[in-house]
RNA sequence: GCGCCUGUAGCUCAGUUGGAGAGAGCAACUGCCUUCUAAGCAGUGGGUCAGGGGUUCGAAUCCCUUCAGGCGCGCCA
């Protein structure tokens, strides 16, 4: 709908002899009554051409070539243009999505490019929480939209399991197993203080009996660490599992170091003169690259730092070859964008090949009271609970309903009250009335083979047409989405859709005495449904039979 | 102190990359189930887009500034 109309705004340019034609930016008017979309155009080139904008509209509309498509082209305001599409335009596009949907609905954007998207990534020392949810969330729905926009990716999850965490992880299980068996032992000061260390300290017990009781933590500790972050990775990627969100790669940052990634990193910037000593540490030259303070790479005491390895994970992506990276991370990490362009920049590649995207925190409230999310403290409330509590489905349309860079509230009370009231069962349900009138014509013995060859004349009301250029919107739609990498846009729209549906519904009914209406009207719902599960299914979220 | 994010209806949030008279859901109030699912529909009320300047044909959107909230500024990860 727009790519056409695109067209047809060019090639009137071209038949007024205008040379430097700009970018035809399209857009929906305000209200609908002006039309279904419209062009500034003219007023942006009122200036080039020193004519006034309605002057150049008026040349514009006089030699629009494919007038069948519409049904009236009217100039308003300061300038706009705006097109309304004829019904036969209309019809013949309707027909186009239900003869061939995957046509219809997809945008080759990505044309088989390959992109990366690293989310989540939170380290293993302790269970999911909210605002690993949102991450979780925000990221698979950007991942699905971008491989249905033709993108070929590939999701990661970043292992922290080779620093100080997981081993203050092991230590605190280590504590704990020592305290359960009546020993003392002085629980650290930063260490976790969950419930699931106790319970991971218990396994060991059961698994491993008195084994270790009175051991040095430091002879000992490779086992307290491997077997606790083991445990809690495998927690996680039940959580993630539950939560509906798979990943193709889990990279490791021990391997890593293991494989020389590290060491390599370290020689390629060594190489390029970006590395030099001082008190006692080595550093990174990072300045040059924009950022504001040069940075340790290896300790005084000869450990590296996350940083390091960071590096080197970022420099085996590149090498990975993808088109694109992405990064999905918390807010509070914002700090750490200018070392890491820094480091990418610093290799030799180009710091626009990898975008970094922030997902902002998420309060948790319980009734207007704040929530403590402090993993150390070990009062937080884990993404488990919150889907046992409101649900899956419920919790990603909370999450998907809001900008990623924006503060979100969430409040475990409204979330629950609200559940039943929540949109996403707006949408689902529209899906669910669908199928049942479906399921309805099987009862009734009706035809519904080749509904793309029904009459479309018959879908006449405002609302019927409404709902068709709807429809039609998708593509312009999903084409945004994709290009700002905003998957929220799809919520929206499906909410919007569904609000056309509903009072539709209600005032018609779709199976009636005439044949030829009930098939028309059951094209219409068909290419709803089509749009409405193809949107769920980007957005991670299901689309019941009944509800 | 410096940097990043945010401030839109009572509440939670959208606002198509600078477009036309500012939107949705929740909450409140009034009606609608013997016909394809009432998780629905029809209707009512609700705004100094935090404040102030600027840029231009045009600003919730861009720039400056003030205020408010959040988050960062480690040889932690």
């Amino acid at each position: 709908m727009k790519k056409e109309l695109i067209k047809i705004i060019e090639d009137s340019l071209k038949t007024l002899g205008i040379e430097a034609i700009p970018t035809i930016e399209v857009e929906v008017p305000p209200n609908e009554s002006l039309g279904d979309l419209a062009t500034p155009v003219a007023m942006s080139l009122s200036r080039t051409l020193k004519k006034s904008p309605r002057e150049i509209a008026e040349e514009l509309v006089n030699s629009v070539g494919d007038k069948a498509a519409f049904e009236k082209i009217g100039i308003a305001g300061p300038g706009f243009i705006n097109f309304t599409f004829s019904k036969e335009y209309l019809y013949s596009e309707i027909k186009n999505l239900l003869r061939d949907k995957g046509k219809f609905l997809r945008e080759d954007i990505g044309k088989g490019r390959r992109v990366q998207i690293e989310f989540v990534s939170a380290n293993p020392t302790g269970p999911l929480h909210l605002g690993h949810g949102r991450g979780a969330a925000t990221g698979e729905a950007l991942s699905n939209l971008l491989e249905a926009a033709g993108y070929k990716v590939e999701r990661e999850y970043y292992i922290n399991n080779a620093g100080k965490q997981v081993k203050l992880l092991g230590l605190s299980v280590f504590a704990r197993y020592q305290q359960l068996l009546g020993a003392e032992y002085p629980f650290p000061e930063e260490g976790y203080r969950g419930g699931y260390i106790e319970e991971i300290a218990s396994t060991i017990i059961k698994e491993k009996g008195e084994k270790y009781i009175k051991a040095e933590f430091d002879e000992v500790s490779d086992f307290f660490i491997d077997h606790s972050y083991g445990i809690m990775l495998s927690r996680i990627k039940e959580d993630l599992k539950d939560f509906g969100i798979t990943f193709d790669t889990w990279q490791s940052e021990r391997e890593l170091y293991g494989e020389g990634d590290v060491k390599r990193a370290i020689y390629d910037l060594k190489t390029k003169g970006l590395i030099y000593e001082k008190d006692g540490a080595i550093w990174f030259k990072s300045t040059p690259f924009g950022d504001d303070k040069d940075r340790v790479i290896i300790k005084k005491d000869g450990e590296y730092t996350y940083f390091t390895s960071d590096i080197a994970y970022h420099r085996k992506k590149i090498e990975r070859k993808y088109d694109e990276l992405i990064n999905m991370w918390g807010a509070d990490h914002h700090g750490y964008i200018p070392r890491l362009k820094a480091a990418v920049e610093a290799l030799g590649y180009p710091k626009e090949k990898l975008k970094i995207l922030l997902v902002q925190m998420v309060t948790l409230l319980r009734g207007g009271e704040p929530v403590q999310m402090s993993k150390r403290a070990g009062e937080f409330v884990t993404l488990r609970e919150v889907i046992e509590e409101v649900g899956v489905d419920t919790t990603k349309f909370m999450f998907l309903t809001r900008r990623p860079d924006s503060h979100l509230e969430f409040d475990l009370e409204v979330a629950k009250s609200q559940s039943s009231e929540n949109p996403v069962f707006y949408v689902q349900y529209a899906n669910a009335r669908i199928n049942s009138i479906f399921a309805h014509t099987k009862e009734k013995g009706i035809n519904t083979d080749r509904l793309c060859d029904a009459d479309f004349r018959l879908l006449s009301t405002p609302e019927e047409l409404r709902i068709i250029r709807k429809l039609l919107m998708y593509p312009m739609m999903f084409e945004g989405a994709v290009n700002s990498l905003e998957p929220h846009r799809i919520t929206f729209y499906l909410q919007e859709l569904s609000g056309l549906f509903h009072p539709y519904y209600n005032k018609y009914r779709v199976v009636n005495d005439n044949v030829e209406m009930t098939r028309a009207r059951l094209a219409l719902c068909e290419a709803i449904r089509i749009v409405l599960q193809d949107g769920l299914t980007i957005l991670g979220v299901s689309t019941p039979e009944k509800m």
